[in-house]
DNA sequence: TATTGACTCTCCCGTTACTGGAGGCTGTAG
DNA sequence: CTACAGCCTCCAGTAACGGGAGAGTCAATA
């Protein structure tokens, strides 16, 4: 017979977990001194406890534990509680599999954004742009609709996007309630479906501006890029594109003055 | 303002829920009545309540989320509190991982042994064995020994281990303290390394009874086995094999009456 | 025999993020 | 005036222990 330290030391249990254990009815001593209440453990006991170590490393729970012991004394007698309980951790962990994911992107996309930030110059500049290929949604309406296109396009191609969300404007001046726009997502491949129309959009010289500020401002990058191509004697191609390099946060809606968005206008070839 | 019920239903927290977060001061309504003790919320608090739910939905405490509530209202200020985050999650996750593996060790170990169990008959065989490569330790002793080289061979050879264990026995008589034996796991591949013999065994025409119960009355059966090929006469090749179908299961010691072993002779040819 | 020091006992609280329930007050509609 | 829905506070419970207080016990030593 042992004392609980000792059985302590012998099993790694901690004292407080046998004790526990007693209480719960999982692990019963041997004998309890009915004077003075100590516990003593028989060394047939130590098996036992080594089960039920097992099945706590296996996160099974303690009233699990009991059930089992109660009704089983091989492997396997328990394969239907093994079997349920691995359905359960696998759920877990397909959980945790979403959150990692999740946090990835959040944590590349906000690296990504932080190391452009560095490098950022918020003067007008001429670039060369490659082609690309989008899948994107003509609208007429309101910019604000926007959004659901956007998440239309993201479920629909979700894995296939390879950059930052763009919008096409096709409007030659700035309209309210009807303007004519295009949300649109850079992909790697794929076709046309469902309301959703991927096309290429052609590469050549074009004139950059990067806008930083909330949307409603943007009006003002506008002004100087089409002072720019004025006073340059630029002629330019519609649809002129907006790329969204910094937006709303995925947890945080963010600081609007932070938003980051480049006007793009390609000139005629 | 909404009253508490009318934001449960907008950011779809629960009444409870959000009268605790008052109480932790995560979320605090924008008014409360001091006469009806009633909480009122400004739509403002829409989007903040929104937040958490995400960060909770991500598994961060509430702890975690005051904290990020009152230093940061953009994405990339929480950089820091992502990644060390994401590492916890990813530490959770490997140990699921684990516990999964184990789970399908066992439950895959233990649905075998039950499938054999049905079709075993416990009367001597003459069957052909394919001759297998196996990795094993030669050892001089108590057969109670064992145990240790098993461990060895699984630990060196884990992955490549494809089948149950045996022992190679090559007295041909019984010996208590100074047995010569071999305790040998099969393997698709390896080298020997370390004390480890890989080497291969070969096939052949063999005499196999498969014995039930405790391996302190493996006796018997050889006696049955040992008979046999006296009646017979044939002639057999050292060393003897024995099989562990089942022995005692990963959790349970589990019965040893129910114990199953495969004795193996192989004939001369 | 008294005394140490190690061991053990019970009981209570704290952890996390809530949920459930009792008992009572408030607001509004009929 | 009366329902009834909605809101309040306070308390208890969850899972599996860990920490600590205060008191009793054991074995060896002075």
């Amino acid at each position: 017979m042992f004392s609980i330290g000792e059985f302590s030391k012998i099993t790694g249990l901690t004292v407080k977990t046998l004790r526990f254990y007693h209480e719960q009815g999982v692990l019963k001593p041997s004998h309890v001194d009915p004077g003075t209440g100590y516990r003593y453990y028989a060394p047939e006991l130590i098996d036992y406890a080594r089960v039920i170590s097992s099945l706590r490393e296996l996160e099974f729970s303690l009233s699990d534990i009991s059930a089992i012991l109660n009704q089983a004394d091989d492997d396997s007698d328990i394969l239907e509680f093994l079997s349920s309980h691995r359905q359960e951790i696998a759920a877990q962990l397909e959980r945790y599999n979403q959150i990692t994911n999740s946090l990835d992107v959040i944590i590349r996309k906000e690296e990504e954004a932080r190391s452009l930030m560095g490098k950022i110059n918020y003067d007008i500049e001429e670039k060369q742009l490659e082609p690309i290929l989008v899948a994107g949604i003509r609208m007429k309406g309101r910019y604000s609709e926007c959004g659901k296109a956007f998440s239309k396009i993201g479920r629909k191609f979700g894995r296939h996007i390879c950059d930052k969300p763009l919008m096409l404007h096709y409007d030659s001046e700035y309209r309210e309630d009807d303007a004519n726009f295009e949300p649109c997502m850079p992909i790697r491949r794929g076709d046309s479906v469902d309301g959703i129309d991927v096309h290429e959009l052609r590469g050549g010289r074009c004139i950059s501006l990067i806008h930083q500020g909330p949307y409603e401002e943007l009006g003002r990058s506008y002004e100087r890029v089409f002072g720019y191509l004025r006073d340059q004697n630029y002629e330019f191609e519609m649809p002129t594109r907006e790329v969204y390099i910094k937006g709303p946060g995925m947890i945080f809606r963010g600081n609007p003055k932070k938003y980051l968005t480049e006007i793009q206008v390609v000139l005629k070839s």
